[in-house]
DNA sequence: AGCACGCCGACT
DNA sequence: GTCGGCGTGCTC
């Protein structure tokens, strides 16, 4: 007798085989279990999906010859069911193939170990527990703020809104609750995600210091993209067997295998990182609430800016409406920590003509470093202009590969285009017209950094010295542990003045910081994007926390969070002014209700790339067509393709097409079924070189 | 997506 | 005579 296994493999959703495929197999293995299967003439890592079937044609065309399963991972255990039903939901709901999800939420290592190197892996004698070095740290009395919010994790099912500023305690909240469930039962395990790698040290040093003196350095393990292959094998291991409690990591970890996951917490709940940008573009928040849902698992998302959708789904009942689906907690206090920092605006209309810094702003900055205080200063924008331009004739710096101008780096003497790469020395001359006059236009942080060394030449330090401007940015962060360097710098007290994109404002904490300056946000407050608002409180807010973190300093006028805009009424800004998140997100909230937008509808987004504009339109109108009857039925709007902002990067040309609906099932619904079109149409537009359906998109 | 098969141009 | 360009088609 055999039986028949149906095995999910990594065949993309294209290739036509997006399904289970099903092989013959001695054994019954029971689903979640990693097999190597035999697919054309190679062999691939696959994960057993469902139980055997108990007919034979049930699974598979009964013509087919099938063939066996190669081999199993032995000693390890299968992949539980609600593990399983994660993968499917999110391969369903972001119309990727279920093999595909499932593959690369494993590490590579099970895939691209040999049977023979696998069996070495297995044998290797697991190295005894170390005992964990530090001192045991003091902890805290919760203040009545975090008791209350505790209470109200331990009372209600969530999931949770931790709504708290920046220095509100909130990592304390998440401490306390990860130690309640680790007492409460001795195989429950702990989720914790951070946006960005950058940010996971810190947190990983403190839940570490943490639980490490009870349960042993090896509680904890973590998982983001800079691990080694081995190290996120180990990991992967180590949290799939349950014998780490904590698992720390970025946006993939939403996937990790964890049998007992009893507690998920997604700090910075609102940063766009932890939507996928490709492969499957999954929402790892937006996941990590349902995946908290199928387990029984509670939820923590905390932000002191949260994303519009999780304000919204955390809206308290009024009147006959009733509550969202999240328990809004609020924790306004700033503990053991100055004020927040005073806002204060420049009418950059009453300055004269290219001003880059204002008088005001200048001194402020003067009397604070020869304070001794340091001083953050925000532009997104690096390299030290974004354009190179020639008077005489009005030649640009082009990128000829893409429809975008390539920046100007002085350091190097560089003309970079920022979205393909293409790099050359920059022209003596006019590339056009032979002029010599060509100079930059607009400025980036390279400028910054160059014309503040020249506006703060005469100041000094304390100490008599001359002061240090350092900038932070991508180019300066190149090299691997640069980053880290010149943070540690910056903490050292050794730089006075920091230049930075919006990489500097991210959780980074600036002790000594005591003025923040934003030179010109404008560009969101009137961006084509929906979204460019929220991300510009959001950035600005997160700057303003980085102000005035030390309580020991003995501070002579309160911290200040400067914005400079030629609309410095903006609502915007005067919520800034007034930390007032609320305000703001009501005000946010009418609009997109207005305007019908997230979160009163839902929406997704077809890409086609071809090598012309008019042959990835064509197909994305073609695939308007074929879907128009069943998107009238279920009143889903298919909009006209689009070149894309950037229409073209690297020779390819860009064309996308939004598609919008009030309800998230119908939608749900239309793209399911619209899929097989798409599919079908590639024989026709062979031109097109790649297509992807991006739901839930957080850019348009 | 891989990886074969397959059918036409410039080399040892 | 072969090496290799990438077009088309298949993988349980």
């Amino acid at each position: 007798m055999s039986y028949l296994i149906s095995v999910m493999l990594q065949t993309p959703a294209h290739s036509g085989i997006g399904g289970a495929l099903t092989y013959e197999s001695e054994v019954a293995h029971a689903p979640g279990t990693l097999v190597r299967v035999p697919l054309g003439n190679r062999e691939l890592l696959g994960v057993v999906w469902t139980a055997p079937p108990t007919s034979a044609e049930a699974a598979s065309p009964t013509s087919m010859q099938l063939r066996a399963i190669a081999s199993v991972l032995e000693g390890i255990a299968p992949l539980s069911a609600h593990w399983r039903q994660l993968v499917q939901f999110a391969a369903s709901y972001y119309q990727r193939s279920v093999g595909e999800v499932a593959l690369a939420a494993l590490p590579s290592q099970l895939r691209d170990l040999s049977t023979e190197q696998w069996a070495r892996r297995l044998k290797r004698k697991l190295k005894t527990v170390a005992a964990y070095e530090g001192a045991a740290p003091a902890i805290p009395t919760p203040t009545a703020e975090q008791a209350r919010v505790l209470a109200d994790i331990a009372a209600h099912k969530g999931p949770f809104l931790l709504f708290g500023n920046t220095g509100s305690g909130k990592t304390e909240v998440y401490l306390r609750a990860a130690q309640a469930v680790l007492e409460s039962d001795a195989h429950a395990q702990i989720l914790v995600m951070v946006p960005e790698i950058n940010l996971t040290p810190q947190l990983e040093e403190r839940f570490r210091a943490r639980f490490a003196p009870q349960w042993g350095t090896d509680c904890l393990v973590s998982m983001h993209s800079s691990l080694t292959p081995a190290q996120r094998l180990k990991n992967w291991l180590a949290a799939h067997s349950g014998e780490a409690r904590i698992v720390l990591g970025t946006r993939m970890a939403v996937f990790a295998s964890m049998p007992g996951l009893q507690l998920i917490v997604i700090d910075e709940e609102h940063d766009p990182s932890y939507k996928q940008q490709e492969g499957a573009r999954y929402s790892a928040r937006d996941l990590a609430v349902y995946r908290g849902q199928l387990e029984g698992a509670k939820v923590i998302l905390g932000s002191a800016t949260p994303s519009l959708e999780s304000w919204h789904h955390s809206r308290p009942a009024s009147g006959a409406e009733p509550a969202g689906r999240y328990l809004r907690l609020a924790m306004p206090s700033r503990v053991g920590q100055g004020a927040l920092p005073l806002v204060r605006r420049v009418d950059m209309n009453r300055q004269p003509y290219k001003t880059v810094f204002s008088n005001h702003l200048l001194d402020a900055m003067r009397e604070r470093v020869t304070r001794g205080e340091q001083i953050l200063v925000l532009l997104n924008r690096r390299g030290y202009a974004p354009v190179l331009h020639c008077h005489d004739c009005g030649w640009k710096s082009e990128c000829p590969h893409c429809s975008a101008f390539r920046v100007f780096h002085k350091l190097d003497r560089t003309l970079r285009c920022h979205h393909c790469g293409f790099t050359q020395p920059v022209p003596r001359a006019c590339p056009s017209c032979g002029n010599l006059d060509i100079s930059p236009l607009g400025r980036g942080t390279e400028q910054l950094e160059e014309h503040l060394a020249e506006l703060l030449a005469d100041v000094r330090r304390p100490d008599g010295q001359p002061i240090r401007i350092a900038r932070i940015d991508a180019d300066s962060t190149r090299l691997k542990g640069e980053l880290e360097r010149q943070l540690a710098e910056v903490h050292a007290g050794a730089v006075d003045v920091l230049v930075g994109t919006q990489m500097i404002a991210k959780g980074h904490d600036f002790r000594r910081v005591t003025l923040v300056a934003a030179l010109n946000p404008d560009g969101a407050l009137f961006s084509s994007d929906f979204r460019a608002p929220e991300r510009l409180f959001s950035l600005l807010m997160q700057a303003a926390g980085r102000a005035g973190r030390d309580a020991t300093m003995r501070m002579v006028s309160p911290c200040e969070m400067w914005v400079q805009s030629f609309h410095p009424m903006h609502p915007l800004f005067e919520a800034l002014k007034q930390h007032n998140y609320p305000a703001f997100a009501e005000q946010q909230l009418k609009e997109r209700e207005q305007a019908t937008l997230p979160p009163f509808s839902f929406q997704a987004l077809v890409r086609a790339e071809a090598r012309s504009q008019e042959a990835a339109q064509a197909f994305l109108n073609a695939a308007r067509d074929a879907g128009a009857a069943l998107a009238d039925e279920l009143l889903v709007d298919l909009y006209p393709a689009v070149p894309m902002t950037i229409q073209r990067v690297a020779n390819i040309e860009r064309a996308q097409m939004l598609i919008e609906c009030t309800s998230r099932k119908a939608l749900q619904h239309f793209l399911a079924h619209w899929q097989a079109d798409l599919h079908a149409m590639r024989s026709a537009h062979r031109q097109v070189i790649r297509w992807a359906v991006d739901v839930d998109p957080l850019a348009i």
